[in-house]
DNA sequence: TTCCATAGTTCATATGTTACGAACTATAGG
DNA sequence: CCTATAGTTCGTAACATATGAACTATGGAA
């Protein structure tokens, strides 16, 4: 089995990131990677998605989300820990990952149902 | 030949603003539209590009540009001029057009070759 | 009006990318 | 060593993209 291969920071591209993210299942993990600071393995969003993703899937949105140098994978004992590598980013490309986060949030904002007047 | 058709600002979704500018072409493309805030023909890319970029190409890149919501294109005579719709862009996600455009110029300047994601 | 040039679109298709089940690998704990 | 859990890889079908060829739209000249 291959080891978890990463991209160096200078090796990342704004191409690559708004690819990884322009897929709404990537941009919902890498959001609560973002968002919780703490590692998070690969099956605990199969438990998210209530096992509507196969697992093979997910595998894959992983990897497109490190090959990106979104993510930073590590195995631990049985499963894979990934943190979000947003300070190097935020580094390289200052703002851009908080601008695509927040426009995430305010697009599911607009897309709940209008509240009732009561 | 159908009418260029383009969202309106509530059915423009980030996902597929990221996935407009995730091609080097498009972002190349948007980022002079939105930089000149004048309006560009489709041929005038055609020369900019030095017709290393077939005809056909350029004119699905333009109609992805438009359904994602990043340019309105209306006929002009005989060519069709297009313009970008960062204001609008703007006030439904704030930041994120001027975030991108300016990673795309950080890597510009870092030298790094666009490299188009798989 | 007919013809032509320019600008762009659409279509067919070849090539590339993605999703997902099945089979496989890795690790920990009996 | 056996089993369970976590994840990867492979094969392939479904979907997406790039591009040449053929088509449409518009304006101007003959």
């Amino acid at each position: 089995m291959r080891p978890l291969v990463h991209p160096s920071i200078e090796d990342i591209t704004v191409e690559g990131i708004l690819h990884a993210l322009s897929d709404p299942v990537r941009a919902a993990i890498y959001a609560q990677l973002a968002g919780s600071a703490s590692a998070a393995s690969c099956s605990d969003f199969l438990q998210i998605s209530n096992r509507h993703i196969p697992k093979s899937t997910l595998s894959q949105h992983f990897r497109a989300l490190r090959e990106a140098g979104l993510v930073r994978s590590e195995r631990q004992g049985v499963e894979v820990r990934n943190t979000s590598r947003c300070s190097e980013i935020e580094q390289r490309f200052p703002g851009l990952i908080k601008a695509i986060l927040n426009a995430h949030k305010v697009q599911a904002i607009s897309g709940l149902p209008a509240k009732k007047p009561r």
